[in-house]
DNA sequence: TGTACATCAGTGAACGCGCGTTCACTGATGTAC
DNA sequence: TGTACATCAGTGAACGCGCGTTCACTGATGTAC
């Protein structure tokens, strides 16, 4: 049953790894566009040539960065998702799940905010294309709850566009408060993205359709 | 009366500016940390040394650029507060003031949404230190409206937090969309800005305190 | 199982190039008398 | 106004350095028989 990949495979695969991780770790203090070959290979332990046997370029590195950042942040989206009927608690649980996948997923989301308006338009335009998609799978979740009767389409996806904004600018303001390690910062941004979305909340719920 | 600067320092400044304009000029298609001395005298027309007539390095130019970027940024959000008390037509004003500013000031403002999260610390310090000030006018300014009666610091300081980051993302997308010249597009996105500052100002005016 | 050949991830040397920064300089502008 | 000296923005040559990319290679892994 095992389906073994060959220890040649393997190998490849570690390589690439630890590219992917270097590139990442580099990009901490760093944009896409000012990194290099050497850097990356040196801070993986390859020779620089190495690279080549896993990448054309760094942008091609760059964009397969992207498409795992954006994975991870799909899964976070559903299971906020989940539970966002705007109902108090659910607010509290939403904020929350920002809280930890920032947290845990550090690199990859400051990954993300520095290069959606970074240099390099294949990674902009990826991640730009990527939350267009978000928006709108959050605006047929947002059609499913019963708030939304008789809204049209244009208020869904205004509705949708503002919630995923919304998150972005959380999700940055959570990164910088944990790269300062600042226990109160992050409780004081928690707070305030919990008043902000209660006050979406009231406005959706009063709303008179456009 | 006239204060006549001197044939010499006219010049400086004239180089300076030079410097500073193709800086701004390169920053479209880079960030900050990918761009070279030799790259921005080149541009401005002058030598590589000349540069440092000017600038101890490019990070210093950089900063330089957040303050001009900013202080434009500023006079635009003041002529928006002027006028934004929540009515209809206040709304519609407030998103074409932005929409003319991003229009009028398109490598300030792409300069600004680059380096907010870009990988140059000081810049990056320098443009949120003036957003969180931003925010905190944009607070006083709605204290005085009648509307805000009953709110307190917090629910006022989160409210101005909302609009500022509704601001700077819608920016972002005109930015975007002037970029590549589709009037629709950036009609849609003044459309959705309207949409969703009259979803805030619904909520604003059931808001119960927190 | 053993052997002979194929594959290919990773190496290390080499290349030419543009970089940031320094330096002594030049010559127009400014100033003192 | 004219002269003699000071200032200093901008120059062009020079430096050493790390860069991206290529190349022929090596040797472990994979495969055919």
């Amino acid at each position: 049953m095992s389906h073994t990949v060959g220890a040649r495979q393997a190998q490849k695969q570690q390589s690439r790894r630890a590219l992917m991780d270097a590139g990442l770790h580099l990009l901490a203090d760093q944009n896409l566009a000012s990194l290099g070959v050497r850097e990356v290979t040196r801070e993986a332990g390859l020779s620089p040539a190495a690279f080549y046997r896993h990448f054309p370029d760094l942008a091609a590195l760059g964009v397969v960065l992207v498409e795992e950042s954006l994975a991870s942040l799909h899964v976070m989206i559903r299971s906020v998702l989940a539970e966002a009927d705007g109902a108090e608690e659910l607010i509290d649980r939403a904020v929350e799940v920002i809280r930890q996948h920032v947290r845990e997923h550090r690199p990859h989301v400051r990954f993300l905010a520095r290069e959606r308006h970074g240099g390099v338009r294949r990674v902009r335009e990826a991640i730009d294309a990527e939350l267009g998609r978000f928006a709108a799978e959050v605006g047929s979740a947002l059609a499913l709850q019963p708030v939304s009767q008789g809204w049209s389409e244009q208020d869904l996806r205004m509705l949708a566009e503002l919630y995923v904004d919304h998150m972005v600018s959380t999700a940055s303001a959570f990164l910088e408060a944990q790269e300062e390690v600042d226990p109160a910062r992050e409780r004081r941004i928690a707070a305030t993205a919990r008043l902000q979305l209660r006050l979406i909340s009231l406005g959706r719920r009063h709303w008179q359709g456009s």
